[in-house]
DNA sequence: GGTTCCACCTAACGATGTAAGGTTGTCAAG
DNA sequence: CTTGACAACCTTACATCGTTAGGTGGAACC
């Protein structure tokens, strides 16, 4: 059903054609704050109405299927001529970078169960870089599992938390100690004052840490999945 | 804003409480495929009209902050007479439960920016279990965060899947080879055909794996972060 | 008994996804 | 060049959504 028959999806004459469409949606999407447009506004950003939009798509769920596609297409693939575990490693980054790069997408993957063509690629070349580092098939859908859970939930976790600088940190911090109730909450508050005093939170070495704790657990299991 | 300031929210007459709306809101939520209801169901299930809710809530984001916080009271809070390692593996299990009861839960999570009362004090209890389990204050952020990205990322992706029972799983492994070009993706391909042939993907022990191998990594690491 | 005020209602607004049917422009066949 | 078909696009409409403004009834208090 998603998936075209025929190679070439024949182009036709003038029409807006669905790479454009869906490049527009992301640009749209990825446009401050607005999220996910609506059918009306991405019509307007084509010179189209609405429903025009139903000629090329059967409904909106197509469109955010090719969105999220779209963005896994963007994701380093992981390299063959690497060791696994920096192959992995750079993919993780590169994932997470484009889920921070479309904050949108990762709201939208939970529902979306039509993989696209770069979503079945990707996954295809990580789990082949996994099998030819040695791992089992068993063991590499052990290593896609844990990557894969932690990469969405680091993201998913950087994303919604309320601030994107380290000195918006500190305000945010600050009003929340504000209104908590300190003494009921020694650790809590703790942890949020140390981590404030530190001057802000650092996403990129906080996943970096987690991320070489799972490799290495992964480089140490892997003889053991057989 | 989401704290009350007063201990007791004085409990009005006869009106219908906050605590019977959000429980109903949840209850509807839970049932089956529909989501998070609308104002006019929500309203409707506890007779009344949309428009009354708004004058016990600002507006249907508090809605969802409260419901979310009813979903964290459901977690079991880490018993503090047991090991820091069966007390966070027993959490993390615990959680699981939570967010796949409730399946509307996690996609409202990354939106929502206020914490409750439960949530608040979950994590307190969890950072608390860590501290005295021997972790710095550094390191129990360590493994909050390692713990807490793989329980949501993992939830979030056994979700996002299109079936439960693993005779679906069957049915929509066999759908997905037969439209996606086998030879395109030999490592895909290879793997659903030995998920599918070992009959189903059991959720609840891939869980497992993943958490003992960063709980083991956590272990290790654990005199290194001070 | 009068006043206040709270809990609820009615009515409406604009925005959303989408279905039905009409209009236009392009292209191939006659 | 005309004719017809068909694709691309438009207009209109509907149900549903969150939310606001202003009204109504009855209980609570002086």
């Amino acid at each position: 059903m998603a998936m075209e028959s025929t190679g070439t999806p024949a182009p036709r004459r003038n029409s807006l054609s669905r790479e454009m469409v869906l490049r527009t949606a992301v640009a749209l999407a990825d446009e401050a704050g607005t999220g996910v447009p609506s059918m009306r506004r991405l019509g307007e950003r084509l010179g189209v109405e609405a429903a025009s939009l139903y000629h090329h798509f059967r409904n909106k769920d197509v469109i955010l299927d090719g969105m999220v596609d779209l963005v896994f297409g963007e994701i380093e693939l992981p390299p063959d001529d690497v060791d696994w575990r920096v192959a992995m490693r750079r993919r993780a980054v590169s994932m997470r970078g484009a889920l921070i790069r479309h904050p949108w997408a990762i709201s939208l993957m939970d529902s979306r169960t039509n993989p696209g063509h770069a979503t079945l690629r990707h996954h295809n070349a990580v789990i082949g870089c996994l099998r030819s580092g040695g791992f089992s098939i068993a063991g590499a859908a052990h290593a896609l599992s844990a990557l894969d859970s932690y990469i969405y939930g680091f993201t998913f976790q950087e994303l919604g938390l309320p601030f994107k600088s380290s000195a918006a940190f500190e305000d945010v911090a600050g009003s929340i100690l504000k209104q908590m109730p300190r003494d009921e909450f020694p650790h809590l508050t703790e942890m949020i004052v140390d981590r404030a005093l530190k001057g802000g939170y650092a996403y990129t070495e906080e996943f970096a840490i987690g991320l070489d704790l799972i490799l290495d657990g992964l480089q140490q299991q892997r003889e053991s999945w057989l």
